[in-house]
DNA sequence: CGCAAAAATGTAACCGTTTACATGATGCGA
DNA sequence: TCGCATCATGTAAACGGTTACATTTTTGCG
């Protein structure tokens, strides 16, 4: 164990000044690099300093100079891989620019948000806030503040370029020789699940096939249920195209309790390439996120806020998907056609 | 959007006190309910307060009581499951205790480790500290500190009851049938590795069987070439242990190429309950461990040191682990007794 | 009613920095 | 040698709370 001072009084910057022969003013100077000190003045100081084990007190720094050097991160539901993910990227990029992260979950409910983010009033610098289901337009805008994934408002935000990526995925299943391609929708408040499905409709539209949605929430359950009601229909789409992984999966499910093979009777694809999409079987074809990515540039557009004074207008980035195509998608089958019109007949 | 003052200077205590036409130290008392103040009073300072929507400013009142009400949370590789389970566990618990938290990664580095502990220096009341490969006793001690799944060293610390959930999936394993049960081991200077490895031991000596150990790293590369390794021994073993879930799916990738069935000519389980053990092709039959339940358990005792003077001898809380029963597992074929004594004559 | 004890409130020192401004030292040209 | 920039450093006032101690008000009781 390092030597500790245990409880003991922690050495302040008068002591440093004392041992150094020199003020404190003088010590803050080269502690801060902030103006110009004799070469000689430096050196004892630094000396000082080393021999004092000094650490600046947080606390009185910010309350002088009005800085935390601290960001807050609000993000609902704390689970899985992209909460992981995107704190990841956030806390690399931060912490390369000296900056702490405070984080805190907060249930896509309006007021707990704005419970949270109070909380963290004069404890950060910013704020890097998700909420996909939930209006932020109501929260108090004290302090610098960028959105991750959402695009209402006019605020600053970064968001996952969900349209493209639907299209992409539309092109590649079209590429496959799909035009019957059902889509299962996410839920209708949530801003990534509606652009994904403004995306499909436009590829629809692009290839004048009449879209088919098909209601989900984003659970693996809702993706069962709507699976389950494609796979009975006349005629039966070629296609499944699931608004995220988890529905996806689902849909895997229920195909193959309906003994449809995948992608053999049908195709699937999902969007998020959340871990397990390796794993089903079927491995899930879908859209990959760099959620690290995200973070990281979350906090590049933030910290850029906080030190510019007041920036023009909102800036918005969007972040690249990436197709990332296994086994779960194939050319429709040919003998599927004969095979419905044989059950029409 | 709701009124902001934008960046006005923020309303202070004098301010409120001279709205309530009292002092400071009365607004102050009233404020952090720590003295008796008449009624009449409070009510005129609350109402003072809640008019010119005054916030007490942070850092003046951690500089003042030298109390941050944040916590710091180390922990390395900030990915996946665990790292979000543990988080989150602990965040619902700081808050309702009125605790921020404050996280950062740190790759199991000695040197980044302390680097990141330092910076946390004077930001934080106490730390929480998950480090399962790195030797703690290095670090500075000035802040109460509690470490996650670390037994080692004389400090504070709640751990996962790794060597009881091993006995508990050996017992599940030997009900099967198993005597012949080989196990892949974690990196060896892994704790949580170290623990399981001890269970299977004394497991094995009890059942006066021969320990089989092919050494892992928690990998599911290694986990591959464990069983692939395993699958070629004569005679071989009925069972696969292995000391996390990733080596187990690694595992059962290795089987099927060797086409062998699991579980009818091998059976495999894991340990940590990861995600995909669902997922996974058959479900893995695993130890489950309460992620959150460790950080809420985590933070509770860290709580209660800070809250303390100092505490006599180190805490150490244990966190149950439950046997997670699917379809990995299952009784050593009979067929096989007689192919495998074939082989050997 | 007077007085002491108790209760409520006020005053000001302190927490440890930063920084505007004042001061002292040095160098340079005339 | 003097006067004046220029540069290095020191002094002390913020920053916005908390709290020991002093002071005032209230209360209870003989």
């Amino acid at each position: 164990m390092v030597r500790s001072r245990g409880g003991a009084a922690a050495v302040t910057i008068r002591e440093v000044a004392a041992r150094a022969g020199v003020s404190v003013a003088t010590v803050s100077r080269v502690l801060n690099a902030k103006d110009v000190v004799r070469e000689e003045t430096t050196a004892q100081v630094l000396e000082a300093a080393r021999a004092l084990r000094y650490v600046p007190n947080v606390a009185a720094r910010s309350l002088s100079i009005r800085r935390t050097h601290t960001i807050g991160i609000v993000l609902p539901e704390m689970h899985g891989e992209f909460f992981s993910e995107v704190i990841r990227g956030i806390d690399v990029a931060a912490r390369r620019s000296g900056y702490h992260i405070l984080v805190s979950g907060a249930h896509s409910d309006m007021q707990e948000m704005i419970d949270v983010v109070d909380a963290m009033r004069g404890r950060v610098d910013g704020l890097l806030i998700m909420a996909p289901d939930v209006a932020i337009d109501s929260l108090r805008d004290d302090v610098p503040l960028v959105l991750l994934n959402a695009t209402d408002s006019g605020h600053d935000a970064i968001t996952v370029d969900n349209y493209g990526g639907a299209r992409e995925m539309m092109r590649h299943l079209a590429g496959l020789g799909h035009t019957h391609i059902a889509f299962i929708t996410g839920p209708p408040q949530n801003a990534d699940a509606r652009e994904r499905l403004r995306g499909y409709r436009q590829s629809m539209r692009g290839m004048r096939a009449r879209a088919l949605e098909v209601p989900g929430d984003f659970t693996e359950a809702a993706g069962f249920a709507a699976a389950r009601e494609i796979a009975a229909m006349s005629p039966r789409p070629t296609a499944i195209f699931a608004a995220n992984d988890s529905m996806a999966i689902g849909a895997l499910g229920a195909l193959s309790g309906a003994k449809l093979r995948v992608p053999g009777d049908m195709t699937v694809a999902g969007f998020d390439d959340i871990p397990i999409a390796r794993y089903v079987t079927p491995q899930l074809t879908t859209i990959g996120i760099d959620i690290a990515e995200l973070g990281r540039r979350a906090f590049t557009v933030l910290s850029t806020i906080i030190g510019n004074p007041r920036a023009r207008q909102p800036r918005r980035e969007r972040i690249a998907t990436t197709l990332v195509v296994r086994k779960s998608c194939g050319p429709p089958e040919r003998k599927q056609k004969s095979r419905t019109k044989g059950e029409e007949s």
